[in-house]
DNA sequence: AGACCTATTGCGCAGTTGTCCAACAATGCT
DNA sequence: AGCATTGTTGGACAACTGCGCAATAGGTCT
């Protein structure tokens, strides 16, 4: 294959593993089939990655601080408090559009066996209740919302989420409440004391 | 190793085959695995079981059911509806006290991929679903709670303690409140127009 | 006792996995 | 140009997987 310099062709290991791991999910990823997504060889995986391990914890951890800046990114669009936590909602679904909620789930089933992606995981999760949290406490200092514990509020709205979501993937057939993420919204607002339907999507506001 | 009725055998696999899931995970564990479990031969197994993916299935069904049946009859111990609510809280962490959570998760994971595991884990859903909107029926056919859809309240109840326990076991480490299951009980108690601390834990409550 | 059934064994087969390594090719340096 | 460095290949290796099968052992029935 065409030879490349040594940052392009990592990138392209990772990118090769993410797409495999999101088709096949994360322990059926193998270094013949990134190999095979590349069109490269096997060996040129080692000569980059020490381990099939190294390889995994380094594409996950790179899509979910992705995703994560993604979001941070969103949010930061907007001055008002509460704008910015209705567009966390818009935007998090612990997914981009691409990747999907189901590498999340494999990820957490994975990392009490692979260290490696444990620490990813817990980082990552800190990191997204610390951003909620910072949202919570600006909009407290602005005086538009009302929280005595942003923290302890933080983690509650992205367990609730992340149940949400759960429950979402894993039992698609079900007859999910179309007000599922409605209902986030609303809990939300009620434990911040905002009106009803502060949160309200924009997306759907505007239509 | 010693002969056994085939009912007996089959029931022994199960068995092993839960306690080598359990500590090594759904995706790790192999014939040979659950053949040393036991100190029998791995050919045995194939004798009483079709294929591996059977093997896992019916071990999880079984676990799952009687994980279910356990918290059911735990329920129906009381006659108030609201007593029976609040045991469920008690009893409910999607885990009986020898399995954990875990393997809930990796059932999750594993199920999008091993179409018999999926088959399981979401008619077990279905039912826990099932249970606690009935609970919720009851009382407010007894006129002790007040709902008008049960079946999303019991949706919604259940997403919440789901991902309340997926960010336990995940992130162990984290600043997890105390209250967490206090938590969820507020909320079941403000969706059900319940005084607070209704469906506080009785063990608590006892103390 | 002998005949029969079946639970159980132990091993082998084909396939897959992560990892390693000698050879090859392309690039840059002097 | 010659040489050193390094990206890249393709295959070998041992360890693993689920599964199948002939042989054995233990029990029941007539």
């Amino acid at each position: 294959m065409a030879r490349m310099t040594p940052d392009e062709r990592r990138e392209a290991i990772v990118d090769a593993t993410l797409r495999v791991m999101i088709r096949q999910g994360i322990a059926a990823t193998t270094v013949r089939d990134v190999a095979g997504e590349m069109g490269t060889s096997s060996g040129l995986i080692h000569h980059y990655f020490a381990s099939m391990d190294d390889l995994l914890a380094e594409a996950f951890d790179r899509v979910a601080s992705d995703d994560l800046a993604r979001t941070a990114s969103a949010v930061a669009a907007s001055d008002d408090p509460v704008e910015r936590l209705a567009t966390f909602f818009d935007v998090y679904n612990r997914s981009g559009d691409d990747w999907g909620m189901q590498l999340w789930l494999d990820a957490w089933a994975e990392a009490s066996r692979r260290p490696a992606l444990q620490q990813t995981s817990r980082r990552l999760n800190e990191a997204w209740q610390a951003l909620v949290a910072g949202l919570i406490r600006d909009g407290v200092a602005a005086g538009s919302m009302t929280c005595d514990d942003s923290n302890a509020v933080a983690w509650r709205i992205i367990s609730l989420l992340d149940g949400l979501a759960l429950q979402v993937i894993a039992h698609a057939h079900l007859v999910v409440p179309d007000d599922a993420t409605a209902w986030a919204r609303g809990y939300a607002e009620d434990e911040l004391a905002l009106e009803r339907g502060a949160l309200r999507s924009k997306a759907h506001h505007e239509m």
